[in-house]
DNA sequence: CTGAAGTAGAAAAACGTTTGTGCCAGGAAA
DNA sequence: TTTCCTGGCACAAACGTTTTTCTACTTCAG
């Protein structure tokens, strides 16, 4: 038997077991690869007498049969595989996102292929370059700092893809939440508590979520009739230490704020790590409010009000939409907009003076 | 011409542009497809003239050709990817290990394939699978869950992988860092402080790491001299409420301890969310130290002691294995332990007695 | 008895690469 | 002049599927 001889063969080369195939199958039960094919993909167009069907089966229970995922997509033309791209998966922010999306696709048959881009567009254009070449059918895009040019080249290409937690112009399949409002609400809720100097450190002006959770404080303050300071307004990036930076800052005006609210999470945390070196207590002497609602909102003390952004739905959202547009549903869908809440904890209250 | 007739139907059938192939590229250079692949694949053997080369070069310019990567995979029998099972991303152990893994293969040219298995022994079998169907060329298993039985598949199919954070006997391709060496080095920590009554709250027994980080707080408290107490030794799971229960269930002892040897992170934040509420003060009443040092442990309060254990180089390290491995490189190598660091923090301090 | 319609499956042509081999020209060696 | 290289490329056979087309055998109506 040529098995019996080859797998001597394999034992003396010390080589991995060839893979077995169609053409085995086909050859153990007696019938064409063809015909192979149609039973396991349950082709309904072609009949097969039960009996044939059975020994196809058997064949495949006794070789232990795996189809050759690449071969297939080569012919189907399909990966069966999206790319997922994160700025940055350290980040809190991602994973549930990640978490989302990969229960979502991999219900669905679609396996995940995750890039960290780093904020790299040389990184970034080579994953889109993956679409190209077919590695992947589409791809999810989860970052605010994605490359308009990025976008655009997708668009351009004609391909399928979603944006995750940002908005664009040239496309409606966006997943996001509404910044300003909840932005809105949270500054609603400062005002609320008796602040009057309310402070804002924003994200990047460049990006979308920046810009809208700055025009949601800005709407509340003046919905409250308070006047808008320059110097109450830092840029920040998102990041801890400029969180830190901007706190500093602010607490040497001659009129400090006794409220701040920091564009995400980090930045708070920026803030009240900052707050603590200075001796500044909080909530007594400054109210800190976050965006996002990270895990760590809820460990650090005190625990700090924030914004729970449905990280998880959004993964979960953005995989939907994405499957859909591959099952090439043209009905041409709006974007999608989560609702967000605001979850209050101890690190805001009513300002003491 | 027939491009142009082409078009025109793709634009007629609002079709997505046909890829450009390898034969559409030797067209328009007017050579055979193989000496193009040869061009672009840098084949050495055969010679190509110049003129021919850059015909060839300007013509892939010219119709910006992508390769194929299913077909290149068929083929080649390479399909340039490979998969990372974690069993939960939101385990903020788990992304910087992501990371790594993600540098380190994306240099070498190899996408990331990554899988939440939710510790669900059907879905690890799934992406098992992925392996048998030239999916992914090798798998790295991230997870301390793995089971056994997984492992010994992966040996028996003979192929290419590399458990990260947790040992197995059947093979030498992990990475880890020696926990019971660590948490006897938390132990001695504890022990110079000054404490005697130490605690210690484990993970499951069934895991390697758990009995491991076991094994090092005996060690420590025997080298000091101090009796073991069955009572100061309690099985949690790795996650925050059975911290909580443990400490719970420590402080109603006639003789609490004095300090609690955690066996993680997580553990660690639910005894301190517990002490708060039991109105006990970490560190004068109760020191408390975690295992891991992930990101929460500089921003929650008190800041918590904990183990380093470099998880980015974790994940570079094995993704360097597991490319070892591919290369086929038969050098027989032993496993990589990777070393760690006591982080001291605010969380631990003399017994006050 | 003949042709039409099923039925059950085989043949073969793709999918887009890579790679072993073959072929032809032109120059060097005999 | 013939023989041998060897540079420079083309040919064709893979890789393992899926899918369209084709064939042969039944069965059944007319």
């Amino acid at each position: 038997m040529t098995t019996a001889a080859d797998s001597k063969d394999e034992a003396r080369l010390g080589l991995r077991r060839r893979r077995v195939t169609l053409h085995d199958l086909a050859k153990v039960a007696g019938v064409d690869p063809s015909t192979v094919s149609r039973v396991l993909n349950g082709d309904r167009t072609l009949v097969v007498k039960d009996e044939t069907r059975r020994r196809i089966l058997d064949a495949v229970e006794e070789l232990q049969y795996v189809p050759n995922a690449m071969a297939r997509g080569l012919r189907r033309q399909r990966s069966q595989m999206i790319g997922l791209l994160v700025p940055d998966i350290a980040n809190p922010f991602f994973p549930e996102i990640i978490l989302g999306a990969e229960r979502v696709f991999s219900e669905a048959g679609y396996r995940l292929l995750l890039g960290n881009t780093s904020e790299d567009p040389e990184k970034e254009h080579a994953y889109v370059e993956l679409l190209r070449s077919n590695v992947v059918e589409g791809l999810m895009l989860a970052t605010a700092f994605t490359q308009d040019e990025t976008v655009e080249e997708l668009t351009r290409l004609g391909v399928p893809y979603v944006l995750v937690n940002r908005a664009h112009a040239g496309t409606s399949n966006y997943v996001v939440v509404d910044d300003r409002v909840a932005s809105r609400g949270t500054a609603d809720y400062l005002v609320g508590l008796g602040h009057r100097r309310i402070a804002h450190v924003s994200g990047p002006l460049y990006t979308e979520t920046g810009l809208a959770r700055l025009r949601g404080y800005r709407e509340g303050l003046r919905a409250a009739g308070i006047e808008y300071r320059e110097e109450y307004v830092i840029e920040g990036d998102f990041k801890e230490a400029s969180g830190a930076r901007a706190i500093e800052r602010l607490l040497k005006l001659d009129e400090p704020p006794t409220a701040l609210l920091a564009a995400n999470d980090l930045l708070a945390l920026g803030a009240m790590g900052a707050c603590r070196s200075l001796g500044v207590r909080v909530p007594q002497d400054l109210s800190i409010a976050g965006f996002n609602d990270v895990p760590f909102c809820s460990m650090v003390t005190p625990a700090l009000t924030s914004v729970r952004v449905p990280r998880l739905e959004m993964g979960m959202a953005s995989a939907r939409r994405l499957l859909d547009l591959l099952s090439g549903s043209d009905a041409l869908q709006s974007p999608i907009v989560l609702g967000t809440e605001l979850v209050v904890r101890d690190s805001t209250a009513p300002p003491s003076r």
